[in-house]
DNA sequence: AATGAATGAGCATTCATTCAT
DNA sequence: AATGAATGAATGCTCATTCAT
C-alpha cells in the first residue's frame, strides 16, 4: 500500500522511477541514528550555504556528512526535506533572539527600536540561511509558505503595538493597521535583505535608527512620546 | 552554477545588464529572422510565465513558438538569454508608464501618490513577469543585477524628491536620505509583490492611500503641505 | 500541462524522478528516423532473448544499437514499450503464418491437424520470443492481456470448427464448446510451450500427430470422419 | 540474472529442489527462533501474495512479522530462499488433498474425475500461490524447475491410469502415452490458471466434467466403461 | 538472537546543445 | 534559415546485504 506505482507492472532492479511519496522517515531510534542524522543537517547546512539549494546535490551533503549516499534516506526523502530540517534548526533562534535588553515597554519608539534591532539582529546574523531561504522560496511554494509564516510573525509582533498606540490615539487614525503594519514590516524585512544578503554597506546602528524613525514617523507617533 | 550549462555561478558573457554586448547570437538580417526571433519571445513570456523560468524547457518554447529544437539556437544561446529578451521587451511600458496624470509638481505628496501609484499600477500589469523576475533574481546573479538595477531606478525617482523636500526643509533632516529613499522603496516594492505576486487581498486605492500616508509621515513630510 | 510532477516544486537538474507519463513518443518524421528506430527495436529483441526481460537494460539496448542511451527515449518511453514493438514486429508472421497448404476443408481431423501443425511451427520459429512473453506476462499485467489476446484468437479459430461439428451432429453435444475450445487450445499452447520454451525433447511430427488425435477424440470426432 | 544480486541466471545454492541441502542459513535452534522462522515464512506468504514477487521488498516482509530488517537474515538468505519456504509450507497441501472420496479405482473414467476434481479444488484454494508460482517460475530458472516438478507429478499419476488402460486395450493405442499424458496434464492445469489465476469465470463442476469428458474422450476411452 | 543503521552498486531519465541535411 | 535527430553528462533513489551493538 506504500509504494503508488508498481504493484503490477513490471519492477525489476532499484527502479529509480519512484519519487519519495512518503514524507519524512521515522525519527531515529538510536544515539547513532540521531548523531547521524544531526550530522546530516549540519553538512546539508554547509552545502547549501556555500553552493545554493539548487547546485547542492544530495551527494555533496553525504559526503559532506562523511556517509554514504544512500544513507540520506534514512532520516529524509528530499532536499527539499532536510532543507527544512535545516531552517527548524535555526527557526528558534531566529525568533527568540538571545539578546534581550530592557527597555521602557511604555516608551512606543523604544519598543519599535527594540523589535527592528532584535530582527536586523537575527537577520545579519542568519544572512546566508536566510538569502538561502529567499532563494528557496522563489522556487518551491511550501517554503513561500514557511516564508509568508515568518514574514507573518514578524507582523502580528509589529501590529500589536501598532493598535496598541493606535487605540491611545498615538497614532494616526486614518491608516489601516493590517496594512500599515504589513508595509512596514517589509520595509525592514526586505531592507535587511538589501543589506545582508545583497550587501548594500549600510551601517548597523544607522540601520537600526533609520528604519525606527522612519516606522515611529509613518504612523505619526508624536516626537514628544520619545522622551 | 559550476555543475551542468551552469546558473548562478561566475559567468562571462550573458551580462544580461548590458543588453547589447553579450555572447548572443547575431540580430537576425531578414525580416523573417526578425518575426522568428519575435515568436520566440513571445512564446518564451508565454512558457515562462505559465511553468515558472526552471521548469520551462527550451523545448517547451520552440514548441509554442512553433518551431524545431534547433531553430532556438539560431537568435539565442540560452534560457537566461531569452529570458533577458523577455524582460527588455517590458522594460518601456514598466519604466514608462503609459497613464501620465496632471499633478501638482509642488505638493510633494500629490508627486508621492503619482509615483506609487504609477509603480503599482505597473507592478499589477506585469504581475506574472515581476514575479518572475523576482524567482529568476533568486537563482540568477546576473539578473539579481538586474533586479537590483530596477529597484535603484525606482529609488532614484524617489530620491530626488527627497532631496529636494529636505532641502526646503520639509523633511525629517535627521534622517540619510540615501538611506531612508531605500527603505521606503523597499516598502512599496514588497508590498507590491505581497499584493499582486503573492495574492495578498488588498485594495487598489487603500494600497496607494497607505503607502502614500506612511511615505509622507515617515519622511515627516508637514500634513499642511498636502493642502 | 505536459509533464504533471513539478511546475510549482524545486527542480533544477535533470530530475531523474520523473516516470514517462505520456505515452509513445512521435513516430519518426524522417527516412533517418525510420531507420533508428528499427533499428533500436531489432537491438531490443536480441537483448530481450539473450538476457530476459527484467535482466535487459536500456543501456544495453542502444549499446547493441550503437546509438546513445539518450537517442532511446526519443521513440520510447520505458522497456514496456519497445518491448511491446518488438511483439508487434512479430505479430504478423505469427498470425498469418507464410506455409498454407492445401486441405480439405471438409475433413475435419485434416482442419484440425492443419491448424495445429501452423500454430506449433509458428511457436517453434518464434520460440525465444513467446518464452519472452510468457515470462512478461507473469510479470506485467498489460502484457498479460496481449498474451490473453493472442490465446483468444486461437481458441476462436478453433472454436469455429467445433461448433460446426457440434452443429452437424459430428461432436459430442454434451460438451460446452467454449469451455472445451479453451480447455483444448490451452493443451496445444502448453504444450508447445514445454516443448519448445522448456525444451522438452518431442518430435514434431509426433507433437502434430499426437495433439490432433486426443483434440479430434476429445471433441468425439468419429475417426471414420477421418477417411 | 548476472548483474545486481541476481535473479533467473546460473547459481549454485538456493536449489529449491532440494529443500534440505541449500546454502541457507541453518535451522533454529530454539523454540524462539523456530517460532521467528515461522513468523516470516507467514508475513512472506502474505506480502507475496499481496505485491507479487518482484515487488515484494524484504522490509515488508520483516515489517509484516513485526521484526528488524536485520533478522531476516538470520533465517534466510535471499529472497527466492523465502519463497521456496513459502512453497514448502503449501506443498503437502497442494499433493494430499485433504477430501479423500471413495470412488470405484476400476471405473477409468470415475478415478480421472477424482483427479481432476482434486486438482482443481485444490489449484482453487491455493490459488494466489499457484499464480505466484507461475510468475517465479517465469523468472527465476530454479522455481521453474519447481513447477516442472509438480507439473510431472500430477503427470505421473495420470500417466499410471493411462498405461493401465492403454495395456487393458481400452485407450487409443496409436497414442504415445506419455506425450498424451503429458497434454493432457497441461490442459488440465493451464484451463484450472486460467480460470483461478487468470479469473475466466468457469463452474466449477462444468469445470470438472468438460475436462474430465475431454481428457476421457481424447483417450478414447469407451463411454460404457463408465457404467 | 535481534536490532536498525550504514552501505553502495546500479539504472532510468531529462534536457541543453550540437550537427548533418 | 530551419529542421529534427543524436548526444551524453548528470543525479536522485532503491533495496539487498552487512555489521557493530
Amino acid at each position: 500500500m506504500a509504494r503508488t506505482p508498481s504493484r503490477s507492472s513490471a519492477r525489476s532492479a532499484p527502479s529509480p522511477a519512484q519519487p519519495a511519496d512518503r514524507e519524512g522517515r521515522e525519527p531515529p531510534r538510536t544515539a547513532r541514528g540521531a548523531r547521524s542524522r544531526a550530522l546530516l543537517v549540519k553538512a546539508a547546512r554547509t552545502v547549501f550555504e556555500r553552493d545554493g539549494y539548487l547546485d547542492a546535490r544530495l551527494r555533496d551533503i553525504t559526503e559532506e556528512a562523511g556517509m554514504s549516499e544512500g544513507s540520506f534516506y534514512t532520516y529524509f526523502s528530499s532536499k527539499e526535506e532536510i532543507f527544512a530540517a535545516v531552517l527548524e534548526e535555526v527557526q528558534e533562534e531566529m525568533l527568540h533572539p538571545h539578546v534581550r535588553e530592557m527597555i521602557d515597554e511604555d516608551d512606543p519608539i523604544a519598543v519599535i527600536e527594540a523589535s527592528n534591532r532584535a530582527y536586523l539582529r537575527a537577520y545579519q546574523q542568519n544572512a546566508a540561511l536566510m538569502g538561502l531561504l529567499e532563494q528557496v522560496a522563489a522556487i518551491d511554494e511550501n517554503f513561500r509558505e514557511v516564508r509568508q509564516q515568518r514574514t507573518r510573525a514578524f507582523a502580528r509582533r509589529n501590529f500589536q503595538s501598532v493598535r496598541d498606540l493606535q487605540e491611545r490615539g498615538l497614532v494616526d487614525a486614518d491608516l489601516d493597521p493590517v496594512l500599515a503594519t504589513a508595509a512596514l514590516s517589509h520595509m525592514v524585512s526586505r531592507t535587511a535583505y538589501a543589506a545582508y544578503v545583497l550587501g548594500e554597506d549600510y551601517d548597523f546602528e544607522n540601520l537600526v535608527f533609520t528604519l525606527t524613525r522612519l516606522w515611529a514617523n509613518a504612523l505619526g507617533i508624536p516626537a514628544a512620546a520619545t522622551s
